[in-house]
DNA sequence: CCGCATCCCTATAGATACTG
DNA sequence: CAGTATCTATAGGGATGCGG
């Protein structure tokens, strides 16, 4: 993976970190499901390749945006989870949503959370980002 | 580029957008200066390649984020724009400003420019939408 | 000059098979 | 289950060409 900042440009910096098509995909699915294995996330509908996974896993971990856990019943589960930094990509999430919604057809189940989103968006980050920290 | 849609998740289906190192920077070119001729985008510090910058700004015209104009003074110069739908990835293009801003050293002038934004969120979007349709 | 298109070559992404 | 190894396809950098 890229490691070396094109630019001072906070956009760019941003980018060399999660500006490919599966860094933010991984983040979505630890926003959803709060901790994920390995195996989940290649469960789910994009159909990532396994040493995509793995190295984009390394990336996002090398840049703090996620953490490795043991898994408390199984030794041989990993459980990946967002640290602070990950979870602050939270209201950029949001506005992808919020933009996508605009531009595409969103699934129905989509349609909706981001219709409670839309209600009070200071009031979900604040729900979420306490959930996710637990 | 790529073309297909890899699933109906809307973070995927902007990624298959916009979701690659370059797209955004382009965007943001355009926010700053509201209109961009070919050599302008190629003076930015993050030095694109000429084929890339070429593939991207086709790339974003078909997808009716950005469109050509002719340069009213020039007739060998071209007049690059952003569209509603590429003025709308405003707020997202603040959640990455904010989000740099905790997690990287910004430049003087951008810190500056962002403080600003964060007096009044919602009024900048406004007036910066404006001053681009103009 | 300006806006690309083309070519060449390297680096990275990605699919698939396989392993501890 | 969580990754490597291997192989191929595509992205990307850099130089150059070329019509308007």
């Amino acid at each position: 993976m890229d490691l070396k900042k094109r630019s001072e440009c906070p956009i760019s910096s941003s980018l060399d970190v999660w500006g490919d098509k599966w860094s933010l995909l991984i983040v979505r699915d630890l926003m959803m499901c709060k901790q994920c294995t390995y195996s989940d996330f290649l469960k789910s509908d994009e159909k990532i390749a396994t040493n995509i996974l793995a190295s984009r896993l390394q990336m996002l971990e090398a840049n703090a945006i996620i953490t490795k856990e043991d898994h408390p019943q199984s030794k041989a589960k990993v459980l990946y989870k967002l640290t602070q930094k990950g979870i602050d990509l939270l209201p950029l999430m949001i506005e992808i949503n919020l933009w996508a919604d605009k531009y595409f057809t969103l699934p129905t189940d989509r349609k909706q959370l981001l219709d409670h989103v839309k209600e009070d968006k200071e009031a979900f980050i604040k729900e979420k980002t306490a959930e996710l920290l637990k």
